[in-house]
DNA sequence: GTGCGTGCAAAGTATTTGCATGATG
DNA sequence: CATCATGCAAATACTTTGCACGCAC
């Protein structure tokens, strides 16, 4: 059994548990995402679950996204200044962007957050939770092939 | 001279190598904008050069701190999810954010810097810029006074 | 059956653009 | 005096909300 079967039982212990209510909209948009592996915008989703699910609306795209969000099941991220994307929780970890080709590679680094502890004590702070996006060019798109 | 007076020089310059001219709107501004201290919202600084120079415009604002940013004097900031803020260009830095109070902390750390580096190598991936900011709870909201 | 969920359209934000008029080089 | 800039309103992009109807529990 996958992980995305996993993740639809969280959801759906989730839904249950707050007290709403299980739907088959709510499940192809779900259950779509958890297969999708990258970051994808709203509208995205919604044009991609319409294909199997022609009656959906684009609000209860919107909705369902901010509810797995809530359940921790998927992450609303906000890069540069467009629109949001979205992308399956798993482990913690940040990003490469490459501005020419729109390339995001995930990447994890321990040792910069220790540092980041360490810079958090000068202030007192209280650190709950961080955003490192790194802008740049890719491998391909830094060496052109000529 | 001060670093506003600097600065406006600065951007006239970069206004007249690009062939445009300089306004009065222009100047109004700018010249606001360099005594500001902080992150502020193209709103708040249409309302509060509006005190000023009572017609001025929401587009001239947008369209202004736009040149500003290009001219290398302003950075636009997207935290969170809303509205853009501004900051005047000073040296590089990265933000704690108070996700209780709002209030903005600027640090500065190379070591992590250097981390950002190394890790890139692995990917072969080349730095132009980065964005890392920190949510949490500063001194006064992470311990209160009772 | 009751109440939550849905799809639609309309409203909300934040920002940009078209256009007629006005100021600058 | 040709352009570019301005202010306004309308347009845009993305997201949220109100509402009447329908489905899950």
């Amino acid at each position: 059994m996958g992980a995305h079967d996993e993740k639809l039982e969280r959801f759906r212990d989730f839904i249950r548990k707050r007290g709403l209510k299980s739907t088959r909209q709510r499940d192809d948009i779900a259950g779509w995402f958890f297969d999708y592996k990258g970051h994808i915008s709203a509208d995205r989703i919604y044009r991609e679950v319409k294909r199997v699910s022609p009656g959906i609306g684009f609000s209860t795209v919107y909705r369902t996204m901010k509810l797995l969000c809530e359940a921790g099941l998927a992450h609303e991220r906000h890069f540069g200044e467009g629109e949001a994307l979205y992308e399956n929780v798993s482990a913690h970890h940040d990003h490469f962007i490459c501005t020419d080709c729109g390339r995001i590679i995930e990447f994890e680094n321990p040792q910069i957050e220790a540092l980041q502890e360490l810079a958090a004590r000068d202030f007192r702070f209280v650190i709950k939770s961080h955003k490192m996006e790194i802008y740049g060019l890719c491998e391909g798109c830094a060496q052109p092939t000529r």
